[in-house]
DNA sequence: GCCGTTTTCGGCCCGACTGTTTTCAGTCG
């Protein structure tokens, strides 16, 4: 194979068939190649390896992916592009995918843009719009020429997406104070955030009221509202103190469910259930489940579901990956309830760059009802934060022994085990002697450092690793932080099939700016049955609150309890370690 | 171009809103 693409690459390429097909008026073909984008980038598995494995027929079995588009990705791959492509890259402005991310400019609106105007990039469409020349395009005017100076104005300040982190204490504290305002009988998050996505673009909510127009004016007095955007009928679109964008909708409470359900998506998912409605002689939309005029459900989604013949589809998996299949075939998994985790095993603590004691993380994980956490604090060559080496982590397990002891004498029934958070040398070999590494309760092993290796390297370095007899848990596989660094290139497959067989567990680690592993990624590992933990990385006491945020990216990769190794007591814990790797199930 | 409770041909999700129109196309979620 000559060239190289990922995922995300060749989903773009995809996307730019689509709309250049839309400009086109070809039908239906850019709804095919928009869902074809959208199930690839949606891949646990890289596309090129299942080329390599199984050719055009292997990327046949991919949802939405037909001969003609396996065949364009097996050229891509061989040429570096191909024919249908280059056609369409000729006949588009380079920059496409840009363009039509700015409000109201779609495919046709652009291709009028290039044409009449040569705008290819998003600074030819702002010098257009200064010079006031969109105004006198067909089908454009005035208004839409002051609408896109916004637009791009809002792509630049606020194109990154926000962390979930950052976003579910804010939705929760919209929710909460609507809740008792005038007017107003339910507001709950829906969209993104309700799906516990690890990025959100905008914040959907959807209000209940008999009295639309009091409940619009409770909204607009929320202290969190910094500017009215737009104000329609049934909804309203406010700018938050901190720039992110909420789209309300204010529904009568009978169809409550139904909106929810409409607003939670995701798109596709909501495609789908439609289409099947459309099978069964029904209709569905953000009003209820119709047969004709008769409105058969409304009030909650449960009611739709079943009305449609499905048991209740959690939010977290509404991704069209599957989950319908699975409900109609009574298959869907019994998914990780929150607040099953029973302890935390990734604590730093202010031994290393961690900024509270032991003991009051401690303290703070029982406090929220665990109960028991592991200690890692990072190993000697990372040297920045002073970590420890294998006099330190003696030191260190003295300490932790003594506030043992106090814990038994007070009759707190809380355990500290030890660990430590141990660097990856370039080669795959530890920064601590075995001799150490097996005095301590957890071994958990992370990479910071040479992030840029290529993928068979880098897949060889973490194997080597994982065979390490006493490496429990590899932590932040991936290491990509959101918005800062790449993922390091990996053969996640093979990882994650070595997982398996030496049976070390990995990380879904619930920092939020971390997410690592990500969903499609535990997908794949709860498919092999590889054991999984999800730790805060907490490095203050507040952090411990992150552990919700790894249940739902657990959630959202299909896990259930049993694939969750923190859901088991300190005992059964500790059990499972002392045994041979090979033996852990 | 893809797909099959419509099964190898003939369909392909739904409605609101906006701005530009004078009846509707384009965009969005």
């Amino acid at each position: 194979m000559a060239k190289k693409f990922n995922n995300h690459e060749i989903a773009n390429i995809l996307r730019e068939m689509s709309i250049c097909y839309e400009m086109e008026r070809i039908a239906f073909k850019p709804a095919a190649y928009e869902r074809a984008a959208d199930t690839i980038e949606l891949q646990g598995e890289e596309i090129g390896e299942r080329l390599k494995r199984g050719g055009t027929k292997e990327l046949e079995k991919i949802e939405g992916v037909g001969p003609a588009i396996a065949k364009h990705i097996e050229e891509l791959f061989k040429h570096g592009s191909f024919r249908e492509y280059a056609r369409c890259r000729r006949n588009m402005p380079d920059d496409v995918l840009t363009l039509t991310t700015i409000p109201d400019l779609g495919p046709h609106k652009v291709r009028i843009l290039y044409e009449k105007l040569h705008v290819r990039t998003l600074n030819d469409l702002e010098r257009a719009a200064r010079e006031k020349r969109i105004r006198k395009l067909p089908g454009f005017g005035v208004k839409t020429e002051e609408k896109i100076l916004r637009g791009i104005d809002w792509f630049r300040k606020s194109s990154q997406r926000r962390l979930l982190g950052d976003v579910l204490p804010l939705a929760r504290s919209i929710e909460r104070h609507l809740k008792s305002a005038p007017g107003i009988k339910q507001a709950v998050m829906a969209g993104s955030v309700r799906r516990r996505q690890e990025t959100i673009g905008d914040f959907d909510l959807v209000v209940t009221s008999d009295q639309p127009a009091k409940a619009m004016a409770s909204i607009e007095r929320l202290k969190m509202v910094k500017k009215i955007l737009e104000r329609g009928r049934r909804n309203i679109v406010i700018q938050l103190e901190n720039d992110l964008t909420c789209d309300v909708i204010v529904v009568p409470n009978e169809s409550f469910g139904a909106a929810l359900q409409h607003f939670t998506g995701n798109k596709e998912h909501n495609v789908l259930l439609r289409k099947l409605a459309g099978a069964k002689g029904l209709k569905l939309n953000e009003y209820g489940l119709w047969r004709g005029k008769k409105r058969l459900a409304a009030k909650t989604e449960k009611e739709i579901y079943r009305a449609l013949g499905l048991p209740y589809i959690e939010p977290e998996i509404r991704l069209a990956t599957g989950e319908i299949e699975a409900a109609i075939a009574g298959k869907l998994p019994n998914l990780l309830p929150y607040g099953a985790l029973r302890g935390d095993l990734q604590i730093q603590t202010s031994w290393t760059d961690g900024l509270a004691t032991i003991e009051q993380m401690a303290e703070a994980a029982r406090i929220i009802g665990l109960e028991y956490i592991v200690v890692t604090d990072h190993t000697r060559s990372l040297a920045m934060v002073g970590g420890l080496d294998s006099k330190g982590l003696g030191a260190q397990a003295r300490e932790i022994d003594q506030l043992n002891h106090r814990l038994k004498t007070a009759k707190i029934k809380f355990t500290v085990l030890k660990g430590a958070e141990v660097n990856i040398f370039k080669d795959g070999s530890l920064d601590l002697p075995d001799a150490t590494l097996k005095k301590l309760d957890v071994v958990g092993a992370a990479i910071h450092s040479n992030f840029n290796l290529d993928k068979k390297t880098q897949t060889e370095r973490l194997i080597r690793v994982m065979k390490n007899q006493h490496v429990d848990i590899i932590y932040h596989p991936t290491g990509r932080i959101i918005g800062r660094r790449e993922p390091i290139e990996l053969d996640l497959d093979k990882i994650l099939r070595t997982a398996k067989e030496t049976g070390t567990a990995m990380e879904i680690n619930a920092s939020p700016d971390r997410s690592d592993l990500q969903t499609t990624q535990v997908r794949l590992a709860v498919k092999l049955g590889v054991k999984l933990v999800i730790n805060s990385d907490a490095h203050r006491p507040e952090h411990l609150r992150f552990l919700e945020l790894g249940e739902a990216i657990a959630r959202r990769g299909w896990a259930e309890k049993k694939n969750i190794l923190n859901t088991k007591s300190v005992q059964a814990l500790k059990t499972w370690l002392t045994k041979p790797k090979n033996q852990r199930r």
